[in-house]
DNA sequence: ATGCCTTTGTGAACGCGTGCACAAAGATGG
DNA sequence: CCATCTTTGTGCACGCGTTCACAAAGGCAT
């Protein structure tokens, strides 16, 4: 096995449906949004609106928490907010370490998002001994050496991959060697972990390549009338990449 | 309705499923590195093992844009790779807008993932006067008043959200307005936009909540016999966010 | 040319997630 | 105390996605 692990065995977490979790957050922001509003109770309605969801699929997301509702009347939103904090583990600080302290790793860092629910940035790592103790967010950039002492010194379990594709898989192994068991990859690359390490990765060009698709799908479907292969001039690749700038395009039949 | 619309009737491509067409990335990315080592072919077993995937869904996903295989043999890698890249899109030029150039934003706008596949970024725009003129990544960073006109002189239909989470509909709603059809969205925010508009969302404190959630899940586990509900002690919440640092805890039963 | 071996492409089964629709539950007013 | 009205919680059905398992297809050696 080389790259990927893929298979999820038992991320089905003691009834709680992943895609319910994925979406907890997102009724957590809503409803923080609304703690801050004072606003005392929501029914299943508005806070599906406001977090732009189902509202069948929220209860029953909520349903999975246990039974937090009142009926005629809704959620009191304090008491669901700390339901799904401690639900998500937000009621514990989580160091964080984040490697790789490039434009991204910075703004990372900069990031406001991290200090505020739970998470606490633990330390900036960077290879670069050019980096090393320079401030970045108010926090001196350690040195990839210390990693390791880093890690079990602070008892980090999660670790931030903003190093460039090609380091990112050393720095995972490593992450994982010295005790991380979460990973956040921005890193253009497939982490290969063992069981028991939970990796998500955010990358932004597949995501970007995801909206090409429907934007080309969207364009060519407006302009053509029922034909069965719209396309209308496709270049073939000769871009920087290849050695050979040649067109591999022998269709078949 | 405030702020979310997260129905998606036509979403489903003209056959294509759309786990696979956000898996086809992941199959580019794979298949480029094996064009960079002339790497002539290869078996979906191995092309499976590289992009992290199960090679039978693999198999599935090319059997949706056609029979590009040699049984026996494997797949034709430039071949491929030049199939995928014109069903994503990626055989035209993609101006891209991104909007919010603080921290986030500069490191998008420097970030090498954009230039490289189809995608080239339009312009920079930023709301902050002081901010106007200033290279950031080799392109002056335009005021937001010139939003629509960059829009439609460019024939941009992707933007990228990089504001902070206040201005993020706001700004939605301007590009739509524009004439933009695809958003990335970096704000954490939930954005409205009409029928007919595609939204991806990059969330960092939404994925660092979910890595949480198993991250304390497995923690619970390894030390806890068979009991019900192990956690430990659960700290009320009482951070800074409320006015009022009152626990809302008044578990009912 | 023939048989073997490898690998694709896909039919079928299964499981997860979603959404409908409704009964149960509670609040509220008379 | 009872009727009514609102809203939750969920049983059920449906569709998508994943995976298995295998037949068909093609290359290759003899």
């Amino acid at each position: 096995m080389a790259t990927g692990r893929t298979h999820r065995p038992a991320t089905r977490s003691r009834g709680i449906p992943e895609a319910t979790v994925a979406r907890l957050p997102l009724y957590l922001r809503a409803l923080t949004a609304l703690s801050e509003r004072s606003v005392p109770t929501v029914s299943s309605e508005e806070l599906a609106a406001a977090a732009g969801v189902n509202s069948a699929k929220l209860r029953k997301d909520f349903s999975y928490l246990g039974s937090y509702g009142t009926r005629g009347v809704g959620y009191d939103v304090e008491y669901l907010v700390y339901q799904i904090s401690r639900e998500l583990g937000l009621t514990q600080d989580w160091p964080v370490v984040i490697v790789g302290i490039g434009n991204l790793g910075a703004a990372l860092a900069n990031y406001g998002g991290f200090a505020s629910r739970g998470f606490r940035v633990a330390a900036l790592i960077d290879a670069d001994p050019a980096m090393a103790g320079k401030p970045v967010a108010g926090l001196p950039v350690r040195h990839t050496d210390e990693l390791e002492s880093i890690i079990t010194e602070n008892g980090v379990s999660i670790g931030v991959i903003a190093t460039p594709a090609g380091a990112a898989q050393q720095v995972c192994d490593r992450l994982v060697a010295a005790g991380v068991t979460s990973i956040l990859n921005f890193a253009p690359t497939v982490l290969s972990v063992p069981e028991g390490v939970d990796v998500r990765k955010v990358d932004l060009s597949i995501e970007l390549q995801i909206l090409a698709f429907h934007e080309q799908r969207k364009a060519g479907e407006e302009s053509m009338p029922s034909a069965g292969q719209p396309r209308a001039e496709v270049r073939a690749p000769e871009g920087g990449k290849g050695p050979d700038g040649e067109i591999p395009a022998v269709m078949p039949a």
